[in-house]
DNA sequence: GTGAAAGCGCTAACAC
DNA sequence: GTGTTAGCGCTTTCAC
């Protein structure tokens, strides 16, 4: 049915290991022969089937990109930093979407033990640390953007407690002192980091810690409107409103604007992220940028540098934050 | 090095055939030796290698998915949609990022005429129609959200069309006659059929068309903020501004606000697709809504019949809208 | 119900 | 510089 290497060959007049150096540059082919096999490439309309070839070989040099979900984030840089670095390796992305769910995950990952893939690479896994662990020792893997408690594998995030620091300093610098927190209930380690730097840089600055600022709820656009409704409702509200995500933040803005109160168009919101909407959104979003780029690239490089070395290097790498001061961010 | 479906078989007491036939439930297999078998899998660790599989059954069961970027968009519900429905046939579907870019697209289509790959749907593609074809010709190949002209495969988009004389429809039900229209100056099939949907109504409404009131740029922001002053500037400007893509009206509606001129302030904006944005923004953006999760799931229904069959229906379906009403559309 | 053996398309020794 | 051949891991006839 399929034309393959032999046919080739025969129309080279050749043999197929003499084809098979040609495609694959090994060893130096005559040009006479060179010649002949192109033209009868050309001809047959010829492909190389990478079945057989990714079997010899056993290696496919595709890498697999597990993403939640393909939306409303910044994860498109990182993707696209990580697409870049495998591309000068010679790999491939592949990108599978586990929307978050732990059974679509693992499907996925056995692209690794089936020889499907060659690596992966995850943001935002469902599995525990000892399972990631248990994968990562007959596999390389890597954690991107979201690490996991007790996994010891290549983890690249920005740096979200120091980040979120910054954040809240910048809040600060602005004259605010009540300020509030939106996080997730759920335990979300990044989330976790960026609450511990907000506690800090709350600390740092003299300002005792008021937990009935601190709303934790879910991750959606709904939570957002109830936390502010919270906020709005304390007898002393916050001036100025921190969120673990441009998403809670945006949330936080449009109830505070649909409420139509003097409060609510005084509020100052702070993200965390710069999603593309953030500059888009009116008022401009003022947020933490994550290196979307560098976070793919440093993960891929690390990535390939583990596989082909026999000791891997599982380090916990923390990039840097940049804040962004946008009009959501007032004066107080 | 790895475990074999051999080193099971050693280890169970029979056959590699057995094995096999254990694994893929191809034929009944004795209690006694499925014990044994399962027992030998459990210790052994061991788990099959696709590689041999698919070069066996010269098939991978993936699906390639193609995308021009992962950001901003209703394309993860597409995604969802495809994926959800691949799976039910036992397929899995794999996402590739082609930048927009055409060498990004032919490498990733390359992974078809390798092997890598069953299928692939292509969202947004930049291949000429002839090239679209001579692939069909040889593999099952599909086009989604975004028609090719030429090509005559496998086809799925909205009815843009018609949604767009329906989106225009409601602008006019609400007062306007005075409407704009921004598009896009590169040749994009949606975009000239939305421009025709925006044309026809007018014209069912006898509001004679004014080229001024149709503004051609870009694809991003700052080209919807040059829309937006292009249409200020007019000395007649339209009431209403229908855009060819939410982002595009997002960005309209920022320079409106950003413009703080009484024109901007009651200026009615309609979109298209209904991105998850969209009702996040401040005003809420009414718009079309694309059946995201149909879309795909069509797609993806089309394609392994097509793979399946020899006749290959290449169809180009159009499916049905829904105007979405939200704060942007106001009374004249 | 099971085993032996061929072979999917390719690469990599090995010999010349 | 080139051909012969083994074999990657698997499925699937064909016997029994």
């Amino acid at each position: 049915m399929s034309v393959t290497i032999k046919d080739v060959a025969k129309m080279a007049g050749v043999s197929v290991a003499t084809v098979s150096r040609m495609l694959n540059g090994t060893t130096t082919v005559s040009t006479a022969a060179a010649e002949k096999i192109k033209q009868s490439i050309e001809d047959l309309g010829y492909s190389p089937n990478f079945l057989g070839r990714n079997l010899r070989r056993s290696e496919t040099n595709i890498i697999l990109a597990i993403i939640p979900a393909a939306e409303q984030s910044f994860y498109n840089e990182v993707l696209r930093g990580m697409q870049n670095t495998a591309l000068k390796y010679n790999y491939d992305l592949l990108i599978g979407i586990s929307n978050a769910n732990y059974d679509t995950e693992k499907r996925l990952l056995s692209m690794l033990t089936n020889r499907v893939v060659d690596a992966a690479v995850i943001l935002g896994s469902k599995l525990t640390g000892d399972e990631l662990n248990s994968l990562g020792d007959r596999f390389p893997i890597a954690l991107c953007c979201e690490r996991v408690d007790g996994a010891s594998v290549l983890t690249v995030t920005v740096d979200d407690e120091n980040a979120s620091f910054a954040a809240v300093q910048a809040v600060i610098n602005k004259g605010h002192r009540r300020i509030g927190l939106v996080t997730v209930k759920a335990p979300v380690p990044s989330a976790l980091s960026r609450k511990i730097g907000y506690i800090n840089a709350l600390e740092r600055n003299n300002i005792l810690l008021n937990e009935d600022y601190i709303f934790s709820g879910g991750y959606d656009y709904d939570n957002a409107q109830t936390a502010f409704s919270y906020f709005a409702s304390l007898k002393e509200p916050p001036t100025a409103i921190c969120c673990v995500s441009d998403m809670l933040a945006v949330g936080v803005i449009k109830a505070a604007i649909t409420s139509g109160t003097e409060y609510g168009s005084k509020l100052s919101v702070v993200g965390f992220d710069n999603i593309p909407l953030a500059g888009l959104y009116t008022p401009g979003l003022a947020t933490v940028e994550q290196p979307g780029f560098t976070l793919g690239k440093t993960v891929i490089e690390g990535l390939i540098k583990n596989k082909n070395n026999d000791r891997k290097e599982n380090n916990y790498i923390k990039l840097p934050y940049k804040f962004i001061e946008r009009e959501s961010l007032k004066d107080f």
